[in-house]
RNA sequence: GCCCUCGUAGCUCAGUAGGAUAGAGCAUCGGUUUCCUAAACCGAGUGCCACAGGUUCGAUUCCUGUCGAGGGUACCA
């Protein structure tokens, strides 16, 4: 918390100010609240134009208090700071804003050691000490393929899952598969209609799509489909042997298809589950409910009311007996509850289901407020989603019912192809082409998606997920194995004496802001629970740096980092490794690998 | 009908605890390589921040309404 030592010194130096320079009417206030150095640095804030200041502080509000325009309150003010003894800060006032410049070389010492020494932990705190939750992700349906329209919540909830990590959190990463539901009774229909007998045994996930696709295909002229998917699902539910034994054959054909997915793409979690594994607990959701007198029944179903306008109302129970998806998701929190008592349950899915969350939620309290849990208890105000927007291809939705899908497998692999021709022409001599070249691929395909907030719908442009120029992840990767090129190059020892003074022009101010930022910006992230604040911080860093990278003398000459000038080289290079680590780091956060050369 | 999300440059988007002249990338045009990786860098132009009100010293940001796009709205997930 390097950060906070200058605004420390600010703040403190502030208050005495306002307190010297206010005298009358600061007793007359009587109220210190706002003249406080802890008030004054709760307000402190980041000038858009970084050459403004460091950071700033606005006046307005004192103007009324004062009785004074907020101009000559921020000239006084920063006058008397100005007039104090000042290591650490300089003040100039403008228009109501005081900005403060602050010590650049101790800055720049103090956030270079800091990062170096701190190294892959830089960034980290332990805000999250002692707390736990549960970040759910991915969760894809069996017995369908893996899709491009999954990689948003696989990409952000294993994000989330390691900035949440990062922060001191016990974070866990939770898989909950759709092993379970109606979507079965519609594949055993079509698996007993039109399974192909010749390759018995050895289906893919893509045969078992074929199936899927034609029973929607075939269930909008024939109606009748659909009642035998829900008796095939509910004779499923009820332990039939057939129907069982061919549930088991799709989640093994689909659970290593996902398996071979992630560990492509290097997506963790720490607990693989299902809706079926909650098959035995549903009853058990039912009583509680049922005990707490919020069960009706509303045409054959067996349901929560939710008093609510604007919900409605949680079929716990479909008319045939069945259970539904929310049956399974409140037990599965119930479930969760008991098993990890968390802190924060994060689900990572997308918007078009904020209903069925709103509904599960609800559902939730009413039973707390039923049981009359005491605030300090109450769990269900603890589950979140984490909503995003959809994925659009050519401005339309993508469905798997029709058979819109792009294999997610298929991107990697043509991002892949790209990458490698790219380094082929580049660097045809690096030693891991196929490595790096799906790092590549995966960092093009991986950034373009935390390069947006989460809630936006984006649209899937080939073009686009395959772009290795301007803002995307392979720019970062790049900037990345030039940071590691340089410090490869330099070959000296980097523990002697540095004098950190000679880091002087603006490139190199910037850059070392963005550096002590990096924790803020990992801070940031988690609290909206939005990467995309760790990505764009890392864009500017990236460009900052090549920038710095490409500088040219007042002579037109190139500025190198590494130079005839032994102690600039020296301070340049502690620099370099400094942007290097938290470029990596950041990068790690998205997912994403570094590599050293490409 | 009602509910949720989104609406910023030609395109894709930043601007996320309200702040000082609204920023990037792409695309277009021009420049930079005797090379610390040109997947880069430099320069050039573009905005009634959807619209209308309100709150505030100050609104792209908060509130209300309108319009537009997308999603949802009990026996799918």
């Amino acid at each position: 918390m390097l950060e906070n030592k200058f605004k420390e010194d600010f703040a403190q130096k502030a208050a005495e100010a306002f307190k010297s320079q206010y005298q009358d009417k600061y007793k007359e206030i009587g109220d210190e609240q706002v003249f406080s150095a802890s008030f004054i640095i709760a307000n402190i804030e980041k000038p858009k134009d970084p050459s403004k200041g460091r950071f700033a502080f606005p006046v307005f509000r004192y103007g009324k208090l004062l009785g004074d325009n907020p101009p000559s309150i921020a000239s006084k003010i920063s006058e008397a700071i100005s007039n104090s003894e000042n290591q650490l800060i300089t003040v100039t006032s403008i228009v109501g804003f005081i900005n403060v410049q602050t010590n650049f070389e101790i800055e720049a010492s103090e956030t270079i050691k800091t990062a170096i020494r701190q190294d892959a932990k830089y960034g980290s705190s332990d805000i999250g000490k002692n707390k736990k939750i549960l970040v759910e992700y991915s969760s894809p349906n069996i017995a369908k393929p893996f899709g491009i329209g999954h990689i948003r919540t696989t990409i952000l909830g294993h994000s989330l899952r390691r900035i949440f990590l990062k922060l001191g959190y016990e974070a866990i990463g939770l898989n909950y598969l759709g092993d379970w539901g109606t979507q079965f009774g519609k594949m055993i229909v079509a698996y007993k209609k039109w399974a192909d007998d010749s390759i018995a045994g050895k289906e893919t996930v893509e045969d078992l799509l074929k199936l899927y696709v034609r029973f929607h295909g075939e269930a909008e002229e024939n109606e009748d489909l659909e009642t035998q998917a829900r008796d095939e699902f509910k004779k499923l539910e009820s332990g039939d042997a057939e129907n069982k034994a061919l549930w088991e054959k799709f989640r093994e054909i689909s659970i290593n298809e996902f398996q071979r997915v992630y560990d492509v793409m290097g997506i963790e979690f720490d607990w693989i589950t299902g809706e079926a594994f909650l098959n035995d607990k549903m009853e058990t959701t039912i009583d509680a409910f049922e005990k707490a007198n919020l069960v009706s029944q509303s045409d054959g179903a067996t349901i929560v009311d939710l008093k609510d306008d604007q919900l409605p109302p949680v079929l716990l129970k479909k008319a045939d007996g069945a259970t539904l998806y929310l049956t399974r998701d409140l037990s599965g929190y119930l479930y969760r509850v008991k098993e990890y008592n968390f802190d924060e349950m994060l689900y990572v899915v997308a918007v078009n289901q904020s209903v069925h969350f709103q509904q599960m939620f609800k559902a939730l309290a009413m039973l707390e407020d039923a049981q009359f849990v005491p605030d300090e208890n109450r769990m269900s105000s603890k589950g979140k989603h984490i909503e995003f927007g959809m994925i659009k291809f050519g401005d339309k939705m993508m469905s798997t019912r029709k058979g819109h899908i792009i294999f997610l497998e298929d991107v990697i692999n043509e991002a892949a192809k790209l990458a490698k021709e790219k380094i082929a022409e580049k660097t045809p001599d690096l030693e891991n082409i196929d490595e790096v070249a799906l790092q590549i691929g995966l960092g093009a395909i991986f950034y373009s998606q935390m390069s947006v907030r989460r809630q936006k719908d984006v649209n899937f442009k080939w073009e686009e997920v395959l772009s290795f120029e301007g803002e995307t992840g392979p720019y970062l990767q790049y900037t990345h194995a030039r940071l590691s090129s340089l410090i490869r190059k330099f070959n000296s020892p980097m523990d002697a004496e540095i004098d950190f003074s000679l880091l002087d022009n603006k490139e190199e101010k910037r850059i070392v802001e963005l550096v002590a930022d990096f924790p803020q910006a990992v801070a940031d992230a988690a609290r909206m629970y939005e990467p995309n604040m760790i990505a764009n911080h890392l864009i500017e860093l990236a460009a900052a740096f090549n920038k710095f990278y490409q500088r040219k003398n007042a002579d037109g000459k190139p500025d190198k980092i590494i130079s005839d000038n032994k102690e600039l080289s020296k301070a340049r290079i502690l620099l370099v490794k400094s942007v290097q680590i938290v470029i990596r780091e950041g990068l790690y956060l998205l997912g994403i690998k570094a590599p050293e050369a490409m």
